[in-house]
DNA sequence: GACGATAATCTCATAATACAAGAAAATGTG
DNA sequence: CACATTTTCTTGTATTATGAGATTATCGTC
């Protein structure tokens, strides 16, 4: 059984929480028992979030995510200004060479990619749109950590630092940060089969107004379709299109507050 | 503004609900005025939703839908009997035709698509997964209400016979009725350009354990693609595949409760 | 179609916490 | 660095969320 949430509503995401990749349906019974409440107070909450569609159930079946998910999906896909901003470029790194390009957010201490596209027939990625990835993994969680201001960057290693060892990211936060420091330096990530083994991945860091980093725009691609010499191209162009997006997003913030 | 809600967490809920697709970014100051809420509880509500992720707000920009929304749709997919049970029969249909097949779950007064595919190039649908399309639009709504209990399905074309009227399946209920008669008889829904000019639509309902119909699989298919002949071959596989869709359902449902 | 078993909902007194107003802090801007 | 705006905190008050137990609805079985 879970921390006790302090607020009504809080209890509500909490039943919402409980529902993950170990365990994507769950019956009333499981759920008291999970979370704590009375039954009828269970009920409740389960009357108020089926009725609204984030839940659904069928008889002899126990409780899953709804179709209110999906509704809501469309929406963020038409809201959000970085799916909106980086369609585009995405088109275009996966027109001009055989890869998947990704949009990658930061999100909690996690990352996720919420758009992308495949040129590549048998690209089938590990982290595809929607599950959480550990920033420690990859490039892309490089290439956004890597522009965090120190004051961030390092606690921030710090409650993680297991995942980094794990990652071979280093040792000790001073020997990932000295990791950290050649990204900065190129402005964007490469990692050489480190998530999938002969792929490449190139990322990019793409900032919001306050110039923090705050997704990333990644290219991954077989090594077989990425010699040599075209790997610094692929580097430079996910570079551009990732400075590109972070203008288009902060011509959007001007639309806006202009109106 | 909008009707007060009675419970905390009806207005939490109400707080996401005035994200729809003619109103995708809110700032806090429309927000007050659209919900009646004082700018402390407002702002908590923000909070709340901000820090799980269901909303993201960036500097000098509104808040719209956040990332949490496309983790759970991930989730949604991986968990959803629906889209499991189905995706073999969107697989085989769109290999057998240039068409689009699609699994549209009933949903409030609306239905939805949740999983599609297509293997023709044109295809641009109007109503694309997480969009709510009106029941009384097309073959998909027809093969679902067609196969309601009555006693549920006059009280349903009475609240939105402006609908039905305005697509021109009848002027009275009794006029509706008759008009599903022949899908009740034939099993499933047909539509000439009902939805889209020049495009043929078969659909077939998807029953719960207690019979009644909760989806619909449905194939558009082009109608220079679909000569008179293979009309009927086409009907006749949809109306197959949502049987077998119904089946697998219930099998689930079966490992489920025998567990 | 009635029975028993399970699942979901209702009632109500109690206690908790959500609320609004105003103040304070944080954040962004010129 | 100071101003203006946005966001969060503090507090007393009143609303409403809660759980125990009883009741009703639903389901599966005979």
């Amino acid at each position: 059984m879970r921390k006790k949430a302090v607020n009504s509503l809080e209890r509500l995401q909490a039943v919402l929480e409980v529902f993950t990749e170990d365990r994507l349906e769950w019956t009333p019974e499981e759920l008291m028992e999970e979370l704590g409440y009375s039954r009828p107070t269970l009920y409740r909450y389960l009357k108020i979030l089926k009725d609204s569609g984030f839940l659904t159930s069928m008889p002899n079946t126990g409780f899953t995510l709804g179709p209110r998910v999906v509704e809501m999906d469309y929406l963020l896909r038409k809201s959000d200004n970085l799916i909106l901003s980086g369609a585009p470029y995405l088109q275009k790194l996966t027109g001009r060479y055989e890869c998947t390009a990704l949009l990658v957010r930061w999100y909690g201490e996690k990352i996720l990619c919420v758009d992308s596209i495949s040129s590549s027939r048998e690209a089938i990625s590990s982290y595809p749109r929607g599950r959480p990835m550990p920033l420690s993994r990859g490039a892309i969680g490089r290439s956004i950590v890597a522009f965090l201001p120190r004051r961030n960057l390092v606690p921030l290693i710090n409650r993680t630092l297991d995942d980094w060892q794990a990652a071979g990211a280093g040792d000790t936060v001073d020997a990932v940060l000295d990791g950290l420091k050649s990204v900065r330096k190129k402005g964007y990530a490469v990692a050489h089969g480190e998530v999938t083994p002969g792929v490449v991945g190139f990322a990019a860091p793409i900032f919001d107004a306050g110039q923090s980093p705050i997704a990333s725009f990644s290219v991954t691609i077989a090594q077989e379709h990425a010699p040599g010499p075209a790997l610094e191209d692929i580097g430079r162009e996910v570079l551009l299109a990732a400075g590109e997006i972070t203008a288009a997003l902060a011509s959007h913030r001007h639309r806006v507050s202009g109106r």
